[in-house]
DNA sequence: CCTCTACCCTAACGAGCGTTAGGGTACCCC
DNA sequence: GGGGTACCCTAACGCTCGTTAGGGTAGAGG
């Protein structure tokens, strides 16, 4: 059941994604719910509340997805499931995921902080699935893990930007997966033209 | 000879990239700039056209970056210091690259048609890197182009977010560079093992 | 019928916003 | 020494901001 508060937050998250924190007002949050500007206060504390409880929420459907990976999988095969974790979140909430790579850090004190852990988590949890990949011999031994994973993260974080609902994250995902597998050198070294 | 109004720009673009275009207001850059607010506008005639101005900057330093990556060298050559040069504007201009990346969007009308537009420019000349390496046989018949770009130039994009002056920007785009070369699979498949 | 819950209203508060007007000082160059 | 340039000030403008106070309506559950 859509409680009003609910769909305050919906609103939120998209009014936030679209104009950003500072750049969206409680009068315009008010006139998109069709309502006057005092009576949100009725659901919330402040507007520093509705940034927080997206932010969370962003936060929530991040981890979920991640703990939908099957822990007994094969490495390379969790990476590739993270990768489709991560992008079906992005285009099924792109307003939350919005928030929660860009504009969470307008968050203030102890929320702030609170929020940055979190988020250090979900990328220390990714990180873990190359490390374990190449301890169990899955990748490369000489592989450079720290640009690996820094180059799997930034395609995750980038998303938001470029993903709309609607999109085939899964074949996005694979197709992401397969080039930082296999990489694009071609069969033929450069060595062998002038 | 740093003009007063150039070191506006400056405290512009860190105030900016700091706490966002709609964050800051005129009076936090009148007292970095240590003066009254009403003073500011001797220098300019709008808040906008500061972001507009370090905008405009940001995609100087970008263009002119990939501008000075020879034409004439080896397609997997020109994609390893274009990442050099991105990530060397970075790393020496975060407050600006920040401004390009992630404030640009509070521009308006014209302003923001015009820097979208060189914005996509520039996103294409990568883009043509990668076309020119798979069509003159460096990169793999088969790669997929569009991952593989979007790849790149998501951990471009993304470099704000962690980079900090002083990196060694040369051996960090030469680490992603190797990885999206030859990916990250292991010299043994998977399959050999139970 | 009474109470509780959920929801909304009007009206105002003090503060901060971006911007303007009008005036002033110090220095350089002819 | 007169004009120009660069820079800054005070004081206020109209507006919008987030937030609060106090009151009101409709429906559900006992």
């Amino acid at each position: 059941m859509p409680t009003r508060r609910n769909e305050l937050l919906r609103q939120a998250a998209r009014l936030f994604a679209e104009k950003g924190y500072h750049g969206t007002s409680i009068g315009d949050l008010a006139e998109a719910m069709g309502v006057q500007k005092g009576s949100l206060y009725a659901h919330i504390e402040s507007k520093a509340d509705l940034l927080w409880e997206v932010a969370r929420e962003g936060a929530e459907a991040f981890h979920a997805a991640l703990d939908a990976v099957p822990e007994d999988a094969p490495p390379l095969e969790r990476i590739r499931l993270a990768l489709r974790s991560h992008l079906r979140v992005v285009a099924e909430q792109l307003d939350v995921a919005t928030v929660f790579v860009r504009e969470w850090r307008y968050l203030e004190g102890e929320r702030r902080d609170a929020f940055v852990a979190e988020r250090r988590r979900y990328e220390e949890r990714f990180r873990a699935l190359f490390r374990e990949g190449r301890e169990l011999g899955e990748l490369r031994t000489d592989l450079d893990e720290g640009a690996a994973t820094l180059l799997a993260l930034s395609a995750a974080n980038w998303a938001y930007t470029w993903l709309r609902g609607g999109a085939d994250t899964d074949q996005l995902a694979d197709r992401f997966h397969a080039v930082l597998l296999d990489g694009m050198r071609g069969y033929v070294t450069p060595s062998s033209f002038r």
